[in-house]
DNA sequence: TTGAAAGCGCTAACAT
DNA sequence: ATGTTAGCGCTTTCAA
């Protein structure tokens, strides 16, 4: 930083004559500084393009005005969602995101919140990596006194605010809305079970089941997270013999996966098969047909878990209690689960 | 920062009742400290969590180990791909990155660079945003000797490194492409035309029927880059009795739009009309049938990117001339445009 | 081998 | 109304 071309206070104190302190005050429009020297700093510093030095700032107040973000992969639709969020309510705030990337793994998250400490950030959003299991190193961010929260994925065992889904709940209604169409034998693709999302929406489906008067077949229910492992899994049932006709799955690519196959092995979606996903990415509306799906409102999580992070950060008193906020998901209703009469393309996302 | 539980050299050269610089150079591995005192400082440093506190390291050596990014919009599987690869490169080499989005506003990228200058970044990675026409922030950028790259969208008369890639090139041969399956009204749904990638993919296809030896017709080169105006172009199209027989969408979800109406109007893709996109977002081969669709890779842009902002950023003498770096985009045939014997769900991406 | 002092850029209490 | 001084945390030259 402050390469050759960096102007600083001291250079335009030299400039005009005055103390270092004076060019700091008349900057700042304190009202001991007359008119006439306020008006002579602020015109050099438009003249010579003066930006303060906000890492010397920085060092003086104790404060960096930045916020740390920890996210496992940023090109998942949903987490760029998430992002966008909180560079929007971060950046209304005046407050600057420094980014880091967890890709999935423990190592680098904890080499995360290093690099996040080291710059002494306010604040610190994360969402957990799958890989994690020992979340000492978020513990420390508490310990430094640094406040914390989690959006999505939270760390067991570690008090801090958190922003979630209703992921359960969601899936129940997913479930729900598949048995309302007459469905009875409705299958799960579901995510790892050591994830917590994984636990939450298998749980959600037995729920709906349970409500919805079905008995759950275990042969029904398999761990399948991915658009190939879907198309695995619709052929292995096919020959099987075990057939659903309906599918609820974890995620939106799964869900789509399960349709390719469907749609190649010949069956009608959703008249033999009825599909769902989880997670309303765009590619929801893009698949043929649209695909009835759980919409997680990324965006307004990223806001709210600024907003909250900034609120700790701000107040003066940071021992409160901490907040668990639920984003409900809303489940959006296109022609993967319910005959198309009406419904067009692009609907759910706009008329066409 | 510095909350009440930052461990300072201070802090540690008082418990171990020994002066600041011993902490320091023993902290650094300097070789004048004896071995004990080293012991003594390293443990005291890890059973304290001692985290260096890099914005005073920054503040002494003028450089702060951080880049700035400014993006368009990084909702876009492009850009979080360009994002992912930036961070990939800069957190290996131990930089970190600071995070503006831009939101496609003038005023907004003006502020970016601003704070990204006010904390004295080391470098700054650029794409323009739709709505930016005065280019005079992105100057002051290299008038204050911050090393500048842009990648994707270049801001034209500013001399500087960037990375883009060979839209008119691949225009063209997704064009000719089109024109291989025996198709002979191609239309083209175009970007903007004041964006330079809407000039230049139009182009491209203009180049394309031309050295395919077809006539363009000004009817069927239309502006539309949005899944919605794909959609009324062609109930339009339909309307007006001048039917393409290939459709050449700027953008993938363009393509899509006109793949879901012609689907709804009973049309044949491809045998009907073929349909090809633009930048191969997941949402190609999400897509039913699969869109045949120009990868640009957005993780290499950001890696190579970055790459040549370090560079710079580390060069003793950073006045060596600009480089542009092209990354050649690919056409990724999928069954949109080719009739899919053998060609099956989920190809192009991975074997199903 | 270690300590003292100065300075990176900025600000604020304390002079004047 | 303005200048002087000290200090945020760290490093490094110079001195001991």
């Amino acid at each position: 930083m402050i390469k050759g071309g960096q102007v600083t206070i001291k250079d335009m104190a030299r400039i005009l004559g005055v103390a270092p302190s004076t060019v700091s005050r008349a900057l700042q429009g304190h009202p001991d500084i007359s008119a006439e020297t306020r008006r002579l700093v602020n015109e050099l510093a438009v003249r010579l393009k003066y930006q303060p030095n906000v890492v010397a700032q920085g060092l003086k107040f104790r404060r960096s005005n930045t916020i740390g973000v920890i996210i496992p992969e940023i090109v998942h639709y949903f987490f760029s969602q998430v992002i966008s969020g909180i560079e929007e309510v971060a950046y209304k705030a005046g407050y600057t995101v420094i980014f880091c990337q967890s890709n999935e793994r423990y190592d680098r998250e904890v080499n995360n919140v290093k690099t996040l400490i080291a710059h002494r950030v306010d604040g610190i959003l994360v969402s957990v990596s799958k890989e994690t299991r020992d979340f000492q190193h978020l513990a420390d961010i508490l310990e430094n006194q640094i406040p914390l929260v989690f959006f999505d994925r939270a760390a067991p065992g570690i008090t801090a605010d958190m922003v979630v889904t209703n992921d359960r709940e969601a899936a129940c209604m997913a479930t729900l809305h598949l048995a309302g169409q007459g469905k009875k034998r409705i299958a799960h693709f579901a995510a790892p079970q050591n994830l917590f999302i994984g636990m939450e929406r298998k749980a959600g489906y037995l729920d709906g089941l349970v409500l919805a008067g079905l008995t759950p077949d275990p042969a029904l229910c398999v761990e399948a997270d991915s658009f190939e492992k879907a198309c695995h899994e619709i052929s292995r049932m096919k020959a099987s013999g075990t057939f659903p006709d309906a599918i609820f799955g974890a995620n939106d690519l799964t869900a789509i996966g399960a349709m390719k196959s469907l749609l190649r092995e010949g069956f009608r979606i959703p008249e033999e098969v009825a599909v769902t996903g989880f997670s309303d990415s765009r590619f929801a509306e893009i698949a043929e047909p649209s695909l009835t799906s759980v919409d997680q409102h990324g965006f307004e999580m990223g806001t709210l878990a600024t907003q909250t992070l900034l609120k700790r950060i701000e107040s003066a008193d940071r021992e409160y209690p901490c907040d668990t906020i639920i984003v409900k998901a809303d489940l959006i209703i296109r022609n993967s689960s319910v005959c198309s009469k009406g419904v067009e393309p692009g609907a759910g996302h706009q008329a066409c």
